[in-house]
Order: C-alpha cells, then structure tokens, then sequence
DNA sequence: ATTTAGCACTCGCTCTTCAAGAGTGCTAAC
DNA sequence: GTTAGCACTCTTGAAGAGCGAGTGCTAAAT
C-alpha cells in the first residue's frame, strides 16, 4: 500500500509532467511550496514508485514520467475531485452556433467544439439508425427495373437504397406488398425487421401476394442492413501538435488508424453508460499504444444511443477533459431529447 | 526558343527528378547512353536553362530542380506521348470489385483505386444532387409538429430534410399540396424547383389550396438547399510518405487543408471537361504552393457532372498519374451511365 | 529510524570542428 | 563549339568537448 507521502508525490510528478510535457526530476518537486522535504528524500520515494511499477524513466539518469499503470492509478485515485464541474458547464452551451437544428449537426459540432476547447481530436459515433423504430416505408420506381426503397424513423431519419425489381413482380403486387410492411411493421426496429417478417408475416404474405414465393430474394434484397453509424470527427490533425508524437513515423500509424472505419467505430463503440476511460495499451490497438480514450455516452430516453470520444496523448488533461466530456455528453442528451418532444 | 539539345537535356531532368527527388547534376545526366556530351557542356546548358527560369538551385553548388514554370513546360510540351495508355487501361477495370452497385461505392472504390494506384491522395466529387431531376416528393409527418420532405431524383439520390409543420396547415391541405408539386414539377432539377414555383405554381396553389397566404413560409423551408456535393477521400495520409513533406511543419497545413470542406471544394472543381493540371501555386493556395492537383471530369449523358482528382507533390509521375486518371475518369463515364441505362 | 548533504557518475543535447563528396563556374586548351 | 582542369561552395555526417539535469549511494545529521 503506498504511503500519503506516495500518492501525494506521485500525483505532484503527473501533473507536472501532464504540464510540462517533460521528465519530472526530485528537484522540481521539492521545488513546490507544500513540498517540506529535500531532493534526497524524494529521490528515494521517486525510486520506490519507480520499483512499484507507477514510474519509468526515459534513461538512467533522467527524471521520472509515469507508466501507463501510474496514469491508471493517477485516473482512479489521484484526481482531484470534479467539484469544479460545474464552472465549465456554462461554456460549452455557450459555444453552440444559435439552434441546432439537426441531429447530424448537433453531432458535427460537438465534436469540433470538443476538439477545439481540448486540442485533441474528437469524434461522435451517431446512434445506428438500425435501432431507431420504423415509421414508415416506400418503394419508389426510378425505372422499370430500379426502385428506391425509403425507410423513415420516428426519429426522423431517412434510409434509402436502391434494389433491383424482379421481372415477375407486378405494381399492383408491389403496393400490396408495401401497404403490408406499413401496417404490421410499424414502431418495429429496423434491425429487426427481417426477423419480424420471418415469424409473424408469411401468413399474411401467402394470403395476399399472388407470387409469394418469387418474393424471398426481393425482401432479402430490401432488408439488407449494412451498419450505419455515422462517424463525426473533429480536429483531425491536432495530434500533429503534440509534442510526442512530433514525429511523422509516430503520427503515421495514428492519422491511418483515424482514417480507418472499422477500427474507429471498435475503438468508441461502448455499451457502457456513462464515461469510460481507456489508456495507451488498453486500447488494444498498436497505434493506439500511446493514446488515451475517453468515452461519455448520450443518450435517449434514459437509452445509451451513442458516443462522444476524445483520443489524446496518454498524458491528457484528465481532469479538464473527463469534466469538459461530461458536460458535454450531457449538453448533447438534452438537445437531443428536446428534439423529440 | 529552346533548341533541341536543352528541350532534351530539359526532359531528362526532370524526369530524374521526379524518380529520385534529389537535384540532378551535370554529371548524372551526362552518364546516360543516351548523351554524347560531357559534364562540362551540360553544365553550360543548364546555367542557361535555368537563365530562362526552368530550373533552380537549391543552393550555390547543388544541382538543378526543375521550378514550376519548368513543371509546366514539361507538362505542356515534353510529356512523353500518351499511346502506352491503352496497356493501363486494362488495370483499373480489375480492380473494381466485383460489380459495384450505387455511384456512391463507384466513386468511394475510385477513390480509393486511384490513391493506391499512385500513393498520392485522391479526391472525387461526387455530382451535385441539386443538379438531378425529381422524380417523386413526398411528406411523412413523424409527429404532430414534424415531418421529414423526401425528393428522390431522376438517379435514384434521395434527398431528405426534416421539416417544421405549421399548426395551421391541414393534412388533406399537404396532400393536396404534394400531388401538386409531384404531377407539376416531374423532370425538374432540384435546384430550380424554387423558381418554377414562383414562377408558374401560384395560380395552381390559389385554385386549390385553402390557405395559400400562410404556404409561403412553409415553402420555403420545404425547398431551402444547401449544397450538396459529397467528397470522397482516398489515401488521406500518404502525402505523409512523400520524401518532400517529411517535415510536420510542411504536411501539417496540407493535411489541414484536405480537412477544409470548402477549399477542397474549390480545389476541385472543375466546370471544364477533360482533364486540368494545376502547378504548384496555380492553386491559388499557400497550402498548394508544393503541390499540383490533376482534375479528370467524368460525366453522364455527355454532361461533366463531377470530377476526380489526385492531390500530389509538384514533382509528380506526371506521365503515368495523367493516363491513370484519363481512364479511370472515363471507366466511371461507363459505369455510371451504366446505371441509368 | 528518518532525513539530508555531498559526491561521483550517466545521459542527452548542443556546438564546434573536420573531412568527404557532390556540384558549380570559369578559364584555357582542343 | 566542346571539354579538361581546377578552385571554390555548400551539404552531410561523424567525432568530440562541455554543459546541465538528473540519479544512486554513502555517510553524517536530526
């Protein structure tokens, strides 16, 4: 167990080192006012968190920076309380250009709000349309062979994709068909839909459709979901300015990693409510193996719908950052639910 | 006027440059089979050479680099001759995969192709929505006071936005209103839809709708575009790998840049058919000014509707990079007018 | 039993110096 | 008109010196 003497030291080093951006020597700390003790004693607690695995040194004789496991104690123990919370909130209601109007939006800004107000970059994962409830769909011919078909939410959004119409199928059959999917499916979660017609709707389908069999690879076909959560990103290029990674063959991997869908959408897909902090190594990702993550939720009716994130360097302003997100989450919450009031 | 001898020794230059990205010397260009003469006459040719403004020093004693206006002329007159285009073509059409479905995924793999293809970084400007013509519009109201405004083109694109309904309008009133719009405006391109109204559907709304006075304000909402052009993206970051901005204080505004909405947008627009090559501060901007960027317009119809383009370093493999994108440009031409067959 | 002063030692950084190498421009000879 | 020869310039990389910030250890002070 460390000592009050530890923790305090040790939450003196990362701070200034979260600062300054530099080696933390024993001088500097028994520099500080509320520190009694001399270079030699520090240096000797210094060498003890260092055994403790919380600190690492750069070369043998430099001063110390913390390991990835003194940022993770430093995250759940060290930092100083979140009282100071609600002084940031005003601002970032403040930073909002007049109404948002759109979900889309609402999303694109936070993100560039965040990154600018941090100097990281940032990115919105929007909610999965696929989750959102049927309100109402069309078929819409462009040709005799091409229609678009039309999903819209009752959040308001519009998913659409073309589908290719079978020869066999007549119009009439087709606004038959559609008029079914109207009446039983509505209120049904997109993704769900196709499950929904398996289950309850053949019935219906072999009363009404005259072709009902010829009409599995169609449905297929209207029904096929790709994932559609909508990155927002913002500050793309802030990492440039870090001081670590001041070097292209470090940023490189960084910038391709952000470029990547697949892995981003990984990277800040959380399930969990709430704000999830995640540092260097446990982000699972060797590009990400000197970044930290911070993931806050937002949410709908009480229901996790998506998250904003923040990817900085593994020294981050925690404090700041964890309070600045957190209001914001929230701050993106309300608008949304005022949306659909 | 530039004898032979100096257009030749001219084009070897440049095109070691543009292999090596290092000056070139009296020496190397004297050490090809191809050249009788010794250092000592390049060297004057190139003192004179670079009198006239084709080429630079890097410093007193280094070799030449060509100067944009060398870029230029190189471009202009001494390209090799595009007849081994034909061997190209062949490639671009493998690497589609498999068949590509919605313009979207064409201009995305394009993209993507064309980025791979050259490790430069890729554009496509997508067409400008506003430019299709409607096909069908609809009105689904989600709440009492809401309502998402679908217009599907001509092409299949579906526009939505989402709508403020005012509580004095009925609903057999916006019925009313959308059969109007849908049997009058057919065939017209979005972005006109404002001025045939006004011009034309007056008379028609006074005949028919109740509550004319109070439409204006609705319409208007109801027909409010903002512009529409979608960018697709392709090897943002392998500007990174170029020898010439291996420095984070060169890339850092370029990659800016590619991050700036608008400007790319001006970057990349292109009215002209055909193909467009812009040198270095052609571009018209300090970010630019080390860069060329190379337009191909693809079109439909016969109409340029959009373009594709490569973002390089000035010295760039001008040869292969133009007959690339000249096929490239004219396999998405097919492609796309493929679709709406 | 802590704490601290003192000291030798280690790195990293910066600055300078030096030599090698690649080029040039000019002059004089071919 | 062309080229060999030569002095000169500039970049690059390596080697070395000196400085500063820091450490670990020991022995003395509290």
């Amino acid at each position: 167990m460390l000592t009050e003497r530890q923790l305090f030291i040790l939450r003196v080093l990362i701070d200034d080192y979260i600062k300054h951006v530099e080696p933390v020597g024993s001088r500097t700390i028994s520099k500080r006012e509320d520190i009694t003790y001399s270079p030699a004693t520090i240096r000797n607690e210094l060498a003890d968190l260092e055994d403790l695995g919380f600190l690492e040194k750069t070369h043998t004789s430099s001063g110390r920076i913390p390991s990835e496991k003194g940022y993770r104690f430093y995250v759940d123990h060290l930092l100083p309380s979140l009282s100071m919370k609600e002084r940031e909130i005003g601002h970032s209601e403040l930073l909002f250009t007049e109404k948002v109007q759109e979900a889309e939006a609402l999303f694109d800004q936070s993100a560039k709000i965040l990154s600018d107000l941090t100097n990281y970059t940032s990115v919105v994962l929007g909610p999965n349309a696929l989750d959102m409830k049927l309100k109402h769909m069309q078929i819409i011919p462009i040709s005799s062979q091409v229609a678009v078909a039309i999903f819209v939410t009752n959040t308001g959004h519009v998913e659409n994709r073309q589908i290719v119409l079978p020869d066999t199928i007549e119009p009439s059959e087709l606004e038959k068909l559609v008029n079914i999917l109207n009446e039983r499916l509505a209120g049904v979660r997109l993704i769900e839909l196709n499950t929904r017609i398996q289950k309850e709707l053949s019935a219906v389908f072999k009363k009404h459709l005259k072709d009902y069999q010829n009409m599995g690879v169609f449905l297929d076909q209207l029904l096929l979901w790709s994932k559609k959560e909508k990155l927002f990103y913002g500050g793309k290029t802030n990492m440039l300015s870090q001081p670590e990674f001041r070097d292209l063959d470090k940023v490189r991997p960084l910038l391709d990693f952000l470029e990547t869908r697949d892995l981003m959408e990984k990277l800040v897909s959380s399930t969990e409510k709430g704000l999830t902090i995640r540092i260097g190594t446990e982000n699972e990702h060797e590009a990400m193996k000197n970044c930290s993550v911070i993931n806050a939720s937002y949410t709908m009716h009480g229901k996790h719908i998506g998250t904003i994130s923040l990817i900085g360097p593994t020294r981050m302003e925690y404090q700041k950052v964890i309070s600045l997100l957190d209001s914001l989450s929230k701050e993106m919450t309300n608008r949304l639910n005022d949306f659909s009031n």
